[in-house]
DNA sequence: TGATTTAATGTCAGGTAGACAATATATTGT
DNA sequence: ACAATATATTGTCTACCTGACATTAAATCA
């Protein structure tokens, strides 16, 4: 093979686009948000959201305005990181399109921008008729949401901005589909730095003691990680 | 914006590129493969290996072959990985370019099947005078390598089909800039199922008591991980 | 043979996690 | 008002893991 530097154009044209997988949290359940394909290729098939990348768009800006254009979730309750990319040569039947992944968390919205957009439990999505390689997407963004709540604290950014301490957990048993033990879970977290913070409030509905309302702390990596080897009996 | 089924073909034409953090460890430093562009853009300066995709592979056969073209190593010794997409509208001033990023860690061999590329150590590299974004593209290489080491198995790719302890303990120091207790790490990883095998047989060359020497088990997660936060006190 | 070098193993105190018991503070029913 | 109940929070105890560091093992070299 000759030397690297071809002239970029010279070569035959990709199409390039993001493809997001938009994960909430609504106890006891994981959610993504789906979109039904009204165009062939996979016409009537579920998807995940996404679109081809414009011309002066960074790959994140893209991501961005596909998130608010689908959820109307702001940017600033919304974590959002690159998933990775996906660019088989026959993933599209139409040409050849490099799809850039990213994974959104953010807390559970009243309402969808959408109509065509709608959110289904993440342990009851039929994997293998979503659309082009979208199941192998999902799969690794549930995963990379699995492992990421275990050494990080982005467990937070599924919570609204107060939350109690069993909602936090209500997170982690949604998304890691396991029941944990509520002392343990409750003396791990406080004894993290900046995982959370005080408000001094507590709820007032609702039967039973009243419990104490928290804020998320500036994100931050644990040490050592919170386990999800180690199921509560039940 | 209107629905997002465009035809991909209106859409201004994307080149996607393949780029690699080519890492390997020489104790006491870890090393990454670098070559010099000798064409502009960015003519003379130390680029990451790489090159476009052409129109039938799949990204991680272009990322194989540009491994096993500049490094002459063999795929099955080589562990290669995702690392990042990289593609801000002006990343390259001849057009829109993408660029897809693998992270490359293998065993340090003998020779180089190219003369214009060069092993650098990490800690050496002028990160600003890198061309493109690579310098951002390196350190997340970095840091990948790093984190990885801490929660897989993955440090044996950087050793030879058979190691030493120390050997393997080198390769954490070398990746993470600091140095393991010798009892404490030896307990650790010998504790740590498929980490690594006995082979029965032990180094015979050198002055000292001789080294049993180990193979690489089958690749695993380490629960709980490795610690890079609490070094040996010198 | 004994000093030196390098590898491997042993010991012990402190900390963390998991199991589970106990207490605190509210609402609901009578 | 007072018990019963529901939910949240705190406490206790043991087993295991880590980090610090001391000791032993097996080779070479003078």
């Amino acid at each position: 093979m000759p030397t690297d530097d071809y002239n970029p154009a010279d070569f035959p044209p990709f199409a390039v686009t993001v493809d997001l997988v938009v994960l909430t949290v609504r106890p006891p359940q994981m959610e993504v948000l789906l979109v039904q394909r009204n165009d062939a290729p996979h016409k009537g098939q579920w998807a995940l959201p996404g679109g081809f990348v414009g011309p002066d768009q960074t790959l994140l800006e893209a991501a961005q305005v596909k998130l608010a254009d689908k959820t109307g979730i702001a940017l600033d309750q919304a974590h959002l990181e690159q998933l990775g990319t996906f660019g088989a040569p026959s993933r599209d039947p139409r040409m050849r399109v490099v799809s850039v992944t990213y994974l959104a968390m953010a807390p559970h919205p009243e309402t969808l921008a959408t109509n065509s957009a709608q959110w289904h439990p993440t342990d009851s999505v039929a994997l293998e008729t979503l659309a082009f390689d979208h199941a192998e997407i999902l799969s690794q963004g549930i995963e990379r949401a699995r492992s990421k709540l275990e050494y990080t604290t982005l467990a937070t950014t599924f919570c609204g901005s107060t939350f109690t301490m069993v909602e936090l957990r209500g997170v982690y048993e949604a998304v890691w589909g396991l029941k944990l033990d509520p002392a343990n879970f409750h003396r791990k977290v406080l004894a993290s730095d900046n995982f959370i913070e005080p408000t001094n409030t507590t709820t007032s509905e609702g039967r039973g003691r009243p419990a104490k309302l928290y804020r998320a702390g500036k994100m931050a990596l644990l040490h050592p990680a919170i386990s999800r080897h180690t199921e509560k009996p039940d």
